[in-house]
DNA sequence: GCCGTTTTCGGCCCGACTGTTTTCAGTCG
């Protein structure tokens, strides 16, 4: 029973005791366990009750739940749980606005168990006529269901990438000489992908039954001899592909995508007298094969130079291909540094040296710790005094000599009127500040454009964290101008974030493609809230890369020395 | 449910915002 399944449970149970109303610091006390198991480097399941103990946040009873869990997948206090309840009402606890109060009340009162109750309800006025709620709450429901349809089937892109992996393991160890991998939108880097797709090659016929095997599998939805699909548990449906050796390259181009982007490819194979499908490129003439068994080859013959699969969207790759200008994109092995994350003192998990000390081991060579300001209150934000003492502390660490440097900066709030909420002479006391918004999201577009704006304009804002506030799958961008805001920042001399958090991935591909045509610097930040937190930046790379991103254009590619200097606070303003 | 203790109880990050209210409850972060 693996750390993500205890955290699973633990989660559950903890939403479960909050629709019924429990004591809210048991429900944290939950909530704050399942953090745990989620962060905790060890398997918590092999781990005996002195061990679990030791560690902070679990006494006696979670402790005992997590050993319940490790013997037996689950715990009685959860099932019993459980069975109070109708099993879809957590959908319903996860819809934007809707909480436990608002749940246990539609459960009680209307008998609403599921998103379809709730959207009938909803739609023949019965919710406004509740205790408490009004047709704005009414509409706020419906519109959380119309987001959750828009998102349904969708993943972050995280998510897909360790449920792909799993998958792919389990296919692995029963298929060894078989070559099994990802295609579709999760080799693309996408910020979310929709189905798993894996193509498999040089695999027994077998693989498919142990395939539609797989323990996690739910549902299966088709299965064939050379094509299967299941619905896997977590909401993911996956698709095997099975091909012959000699037709694997052009496989993984017809499956890789994007449809745009194979169109415009097929077109040019015609063009040129060939016929392109997923089993090769071949001749029009005689039917021979020119290429098929390497993705290389087949855009080769096309006269293209091979395409890395986060380009192919048909936004200008082909002709740089067949230029032979397209970029040496970023690898998130180019990043030494990450300017963005959290610690004890506010809402992080591990103090200032562990995350010191596991940034050193991910590879990096210098980070910023950049806790939040005072007015996100619920993270315990820092006012100017424990800003400054934290940051005495930060450079006490950096002075120890770990094999990293240390920043000492702040993520400081962006006020609703677009001032920062920390005083000037502190943050100018700080090596970085990363300006961010955290509140007042429903703000017209031009007032949120020259709130941020405003900030930009303030001299100690090194970086803006989070530019549009986007949570996938979750919630929109704010709208904002973001072309004004990125202009702004160039001409600022400050730099723009990529946000690697799973759900962040803010600014998107797009946006940051656009900085990038206007050579405004760029960096890419892990946001960790922990000493696990920075895997993220893959993704964050991911981004980058999707957006022709090359290490020159990303500042925390430098070194240490080149990557101070570059900071705003250490270059004269553009005149 | 956890923790620390002046140690077996009492405190536990809380402010902003919204929509419902007329003094506040629920949600979010």
């Amino acid at each position: 029973m693996d750390n993500a399944e205890i955290a699973r449970i633990l989660r559950e149970t903890a939403d479960l005791l909050e629709i019924k109303g429990e004591n809210p610091f048991k429900i944290r006390a939950y909530h704050n366990g399942a953090d745990i198991a989620g962060n905790h480097p060890h398997e918590l399941g092999l781990l005996d009750e002195a061990g679990l103990r030791e560690i902070p946040g679990i006494g006696k009873d979670l402790a005992a739940r997590i050993q319940e869990i490790g013997q037996t997948g689950d715990t009685e206090f959860h099932r019993q749980l459980v069975a109070e309840f109708p099993p879809t009402i957590l959908d319903l606890l996860h819809l934007q606005g809707v909480g436990p109060k608002t749940v246990a009340t539609l459960y009680r009162d209307l008998g609403i168990r599921t998103l379809d109750d709730l959207e009938r309800a909803a739609h023949d006025g019965r919710i406004r006529a509740l205790k408490g709620m009004g047709a704005k709450k009414e509409a706020l429901i419906l519109k959380a269901l119309d987001e959750r349809k828009r998102f349904a089937g969708r993943h972050l892109l995280a998510h897909a990438h360790d449920a792909s992996a799993a998958l792919q393991d389990y296919l692995r160890e029963r298929a060894p000489g078989a070559t099994i991998e990802a295609v579709g939108s999760l080799r693309r880097g996408c910020d979310t992908c929709g189905d798993l797709d894996l193509l498999a090659t040089g695999a027994p016929a077998t693989l498919m039954d142990d395939f539609i095997g797989y323990p996690l599998v739910e549902r299966v939805l088709g299965h064939g001899d050379t094509k299967s699909s299941v619905l896997v548990q977590g909401g993911f449906q996956a698709d095997l592909r099975l091909v012959a050796p000699e037709s694997r390259g052009a496989a993984m181009q017809y499956f890789t995508g994007s449809k745009a982007h194979n169109i415009a490819l097929r077109d040019r194979a015609i063009g040129l007298g060939f016929k392109l499908n997923e089993y090769g490129l071949f001749r029009v003439a005689d039917e021979g094969r020119v290429a098929g068994e390497r993705e290389e080859d087949i855009y080769d013959a096309l006269g293209l130079a091979w395409v890395p699969p986060e380009l192919r969207e048909l936004r200008g790759e082909i002709e740089a291909a067949a230029a032979r200008t397209l970029p040496r994109l970023l690898e998130v092995s180019d990043l030494r540094g990450d300017l963005h994350m959290h610690t004890t003192e506010t809402d992080g998990k591990d103090g200032i040296r562990t995350m010191a000390i596991a940034a050193r081991e991910a590879g990096l060579e210098y980070i910023a710790i950049t806790d939040h300001s005072q007015s996100l209150a619920m993270a315990n934000g820092l006012d100017e005094r424990r800003a400054i003492e934290h940051a005495q502390r930060i450079r006490a660490v950096d002075a120890e000599g770990l094999g990293i440097r240390l920043l000492a900066g702040v993520e400081c709030d962006i006020l609703p009127d677009g001032s920062l909420d920390l005083a000037d002479d502190c943050l100018a006391a700080l090596d970085i500040v990363v300006a961010s918004v955290h509140s007042a999201f429903n703000q017209e577009r031009q007032e949120m454009t020259d709130r941020v704006l405003r900030a930009i304009g303030n001299p100690h804002v090194d970086v803006l964290g989070h530019p549009t506030g986007r949570k996938l799958l979750k919630r929109q961008a704010y709208p904002i101008d973001v072309e004004a805001i990125i202009d702004a920042v160039g001409r600022a001399g400050a730099a723009i974030e990529i946000n690697s958090q799973p759900h962040r991935l803010d600014l998107n591909d797009v946006h940051a493609s656009l900085a990038r045509q206007r050579q405004v610097p760029i960096v890419i930040s892990s946001d960790s809230h922990s000493r696990n937190g920075f895997g993220f930046l893959r993704w964050g790379a991911a981004v980058a890369r999707r957006a022709w991103l090359q290490p020159a254009d990303v500042l925390n590619t430098r070194s240490f020395a080149e990557f101070r200097a570059s900071l705003r606070r250490h270059r004269r303003p553009p005149s």
